[in-house]
DNA sequence: ATATCAATCAATCAAATAATTGAATATTGT
DNA sequence: ACAATATTCAATTATTTGATTGATTGATAT
C-alpha cells in the first residue's frame, strides 16, 4: 500500500519548492542573488544571520532547486538557478499586494504611498535614457553596482549623497532605482531628493527586473561611477 | 528596539503566502478551486482529508490571500483571490522541471514522455477548433465540465470511453485536455485511444490555463455533452 | 607540514505546524 | 421550536522545522 499517485508524488516536490521560500530569511537571501552570485559569508552579513545558519538555509534551497553554486578555491558562490525564481518572487509579492492586508498597511506606514512617487515604468524610463533627458541614480552599495546597472546610471548609495549633490543636475528629472519592488534604498532616495527641491521619481521595479527583461546594461567600470 | 525594518516587515508577510502554499494538500486544494469555486465538502472528498482538516487547510489559505470564500445558505464556497495564484503554481511547477531532479524521474516513470505525446499549445488548438478539423475530449469529470469547458469539447471520463468510442471519428485527430500541466486524466486518455489505433494528442496544459488566458469557452449544457 | 580561512556537518533544544477528535455555531426544512 | 446538515472552533498529540554550538572538511599560503 506504498505506492501513491503520480499527482501526489509530485505535488510533494512542488510543495518543496515552495517550503524552500516560506521563510523571512530565504527570502532575502533571494533578494541578495537576485543582484548576481553571492559567497556565504557575504550573505551572511547582509541577513545578519551566523554563517553556520546562511550555510543551511542555502543548501536547503539548492535541494529545492531554487539556486546552484559553484566552489571557487576557498569560497562557494550562490546562484538563483534561473529566472523561474524571479517569476515566482513576483507572483508571492504580487498576491501579497493585493490581497493581504498587512502589506498594504506597512507599505503605507514606511513608504510613502505608490501614487504619489509615481513609479516609472521599465519602457518609459529606456526611451526618456534614450532622449538622454534624464538621470539615473543607482543607490545599491558600490560592489553591487560595479557587477551590472544601468545604461547611464550614476552610483550613489544613500550615504553618499551629501557629497554628491553638486553632481547633480537641478534641471533634469532625476530617476532611482535599487534592488527591486520593495528595496527601500530608492524610496528614501527620492524622498531626500525631493526634499532639497529636486524633481525625482522612482523606477516602478530594480535591477534584477530590468536585466531579466533583456534590457540594455552596463557592467564594471564602463558605465560612468559618480566621484572619487 | 522592537522596531524592525519595513523591508523584513514585508519579507514576513511575503513568507506567509509562501508557506500558505507549501503543502501537498494545499496544493491539491488549489489545484481543485483553479477549477472553479468549490464547497468545502467536495474539496475534502477530492483530496481525501477530513473535512475539519480541509476547512483549517483553507481558512490558513484565506488568512494569507490565496483564496477567498462567499457563504449561501448552509454551504461556504471558496475560490481562488486572482490569476496571480495561477501563476504562482506556475512558477512552482517550472522550478520543479527544471531543477528538480525527482520530478523528472516521477514524470518518466508514470507519464509518457512529454516528446512523445507531443503536447498542442493553446494557441494551435484554437486555430484548430475554428478549422473544425479536430476533436476535443474533456476527460474532468462531469460536474466540473459542466461549469465550464473548451468551445466544442466533449466530456468523456475515462471510465466512460468504452461507452463512447462510437461518437468518435476515427479520421478525425483527437486532443484531450483535464485539469492542467501535471493532471493524469488526459495523459491516460492519450494512451487508451492510441491503444485503439487513434491519432490521439494531449493540450499541453489544462482548463485553468485556457480560462485565464481569455480564450473562448463554453458554459454548462451550452456545449455538446457526450452521451446519456 | 602547518596555520588559516571558508564553508559544511552533526547534535541539541526550542518553536511552529499538522492531524485528530469532539464540541460548537449557523442555516435550512419540518 | 426542533432536528438535520455544513462548517468552524478548540484542545491534544505527533511531527517538522529553525537556530545555536562546536567540531570537521577542503583549499590556499607560508
Amino acid at each position: 500500500m506504498s505506492s501513491e499517485s503520480p499527482k501526489r508524488l509530485l505535488f510533494r516536490q512542488f510543495a518543496a519548492v515552495a517550503k524552500a521560500v516560506a521563510h523571512e530569511h530565504r527570502l532575502e537571501l533571494l533578494e541578495a542573488l537576485a543582484q548576481g552570485e553571492r559567497r556565504v559569508e557575504i550573505l551572511a552579513n547582509r541577513t545578519g544571520m551566523s554563517v553556520a545558519n546562511t550555510s543551511q538555509h542555502l543548501q536547503l534551497m539548492r535541494r529545492a532547486g531554487l539556486i546552484e553554486s559553484r566552489r571557487e578555491g576557498k569560497f562557494t558562490f550562490y546562484r538563483l538557478s534561473g529566472p523561474a525564481v524571479l517569476d515566482l518572487l513576483a507572483a508571492l509579492i504580487l498576491i501579497g499586494e493585493r490581497h493581504v492586508g498587512e502589506v498594504d498597511k506597512i507599505v503605507r506606514t514606511y513608504f510613502l504611498s505608490r501614487d504619489e512617487l509615481e513609479p516609472i515604468s521599465r519602457s518609459e524610463l529606456r526611451k526618456r535614457i534614450k532622449g538622454g533627458d534624464v538621470q539615473v541614480i543607482d543607490v545599491r552599495p558600490q560592489d553591487e553596482f560595479a557587477s551590472g546597472h544601468l545604461p547611464n546610471a550614476i552610483n550613489i548609495p544613500l550615504e553618499e549623497l551629501e557629497a554628491q549633490l553638486a553632481m547633480l543636475d537641478t534641471k533634469k528629472e532625476i530617476v532611482a532605482y535599487c534592488r527591486g519592488a520593495y528595496c527601500v534604498l530608492s524610496f528614501d532616495m527620492v524622498e531626500r531628493l525631493r526634499a532639497r527641491g529636486f524633481k525625482a521619481r522612482r523606477l516602478e521595479d530594480g535591477w534584477p527586473e530590468w536585466q531579466a527583461a533583456g534590457l540594455p546594461v552596463m557592467v564594471c567600470g564602463q558605465g560612468s561611477r559618480a566621484g572619487t
